[in-house]
DNA sequence: AGAAAATCCTGCCTGC
DNA sequence: TGCAGGCAGGATTTTC
């Protein structure tokens, strides 16, 4: 559920509480929370004693901070969220939570930042920086519509040569980032566009306006903090945002459409829901995919 | 090779 | 009351 917005709003947390200071110590509980960081969770931990953080960085829906370590090398600890993944900085005293995967500590014996994770979908790995101060381990990941590095027209060239459904495109992270199944909803409702369709039958003209939709209502949900529908998504001080109020399609099943007044109808698609207006987003004459 | 399905995971909710 | 099943779904892995 935390998608670009919702994970912008954790990285400014970072930045705010955590970035300046000094790691003291980390450790992770369990084996999962380290799954993609290969040489496993002991290595990890034993990694970042004593690093500095530098930076709070995001693409799309990867976190990472800039560590700079006590020999002088740098190196990025990436974070995703995953479904149900937060951080969030507490009073050390503060009662462990029942699942939580890591806590760093900081050598000011201030607030610690701990990751709370209950679905586990979510994850933490090191990784080594590329000229851009990326992670080399995420270099696939596309730039997410709000990075200056975003080139909205060669996205949609990509997406015309694709045959599939388009929300299948938006929710690609190698050819967008950041676009999660609530903001491809939201945008593919603002263009009056079925997800179902497909990306070579679409205009160019159409799908520049998808994107500029996702990155519209991307920049509006950052604007309230971000969606939230229950206690999972929150922000390093455990606040909930309110873009849900704004929603006009996602989650809006048997809800008049804000546009046309036709009920909101959800639909299965890969594996999970989608909700269109049935009038202002026609489905597709063809089944094809 | 590109597209799509299968997989991982826990908690909440519904229906029997 | 309890239990089974459905649902939430991002990214990687596997299959077609």
């Amino acid at each position: 559920m935390p998608e670009l917005p919702e994970v912008e709003v954790v990285r400014r947390g970072l930045q705010d509480h955590v970035v300046g200071r000094t790691l003291a110590r980390a450790e992770f509980y369990g084996t999962r929370v380290a799954r993609r960081h290969l040489p496993g969770a002991h290595h990890l931990a034993e990694q970042l004693g004593g690093n500095h953080v530098a930076e709070a960085r995001r693409r799309g829906k990867y976190l990472w901070m800039v560590l700079d370590t006590p020999d002088g090398s740098r190196h990025g600890l990436i974070t995703h969220l995953g479904m149900s993944g937060q951080l969030l900085v507490e009073d050390p005293g503060a009662p462990d939570e029942k699942h939580l995967h890591a806590r760093f500590t900081f050598d000011d014996e201030g607030p610690e930042l701990r990751f709370v994770d209950q679905r586990t979908f979510g994850g933490m790995a090191l990784s080594d920086l590329d000229d851009d101060g990326v992670p080399e381990a995420i270099e696939h990941i596309a730039p997410d519509p709000l990075e200056a590095a975003f080139d909205a027209k060669a996205v949609v060239a990509a997406m015309k040569k694709r045959h599939s459904a388009v929300k299948r495109a938006l929710l690609d992270q190698d050819l967008v980032s950041g676009i999660g199944n609530i903001y491809a909803d939201e945008a593919l409702w603002r263009a009056q566009v079925h997800g179902e369709r497909l990306c070579s039958t679409l205009t160019k003209p159409t799908l520049h306006r998808v994107l500029d939709h996702a990155r519209e209502v991307m920049l509006e949900a950052l604007g309230q903090g971000g969606t939230s529908f229950d206690a999972l998504y929150v922000n390093v001080n455990g606040a909930s945002g309110y873009f849900d109020r704004s929603l006009n399609a996602y989650g809006q099943e048997g809800r008049p459409c804000r546009r046309c007044g036709t009920l909101i109808r959800r639909e299965s698609f890969m594996n999970r829901s989608s909700f269109s207006c049935p009038r202002c987003q026609p489905r597709p004459r063809t089944l094809g995919r």
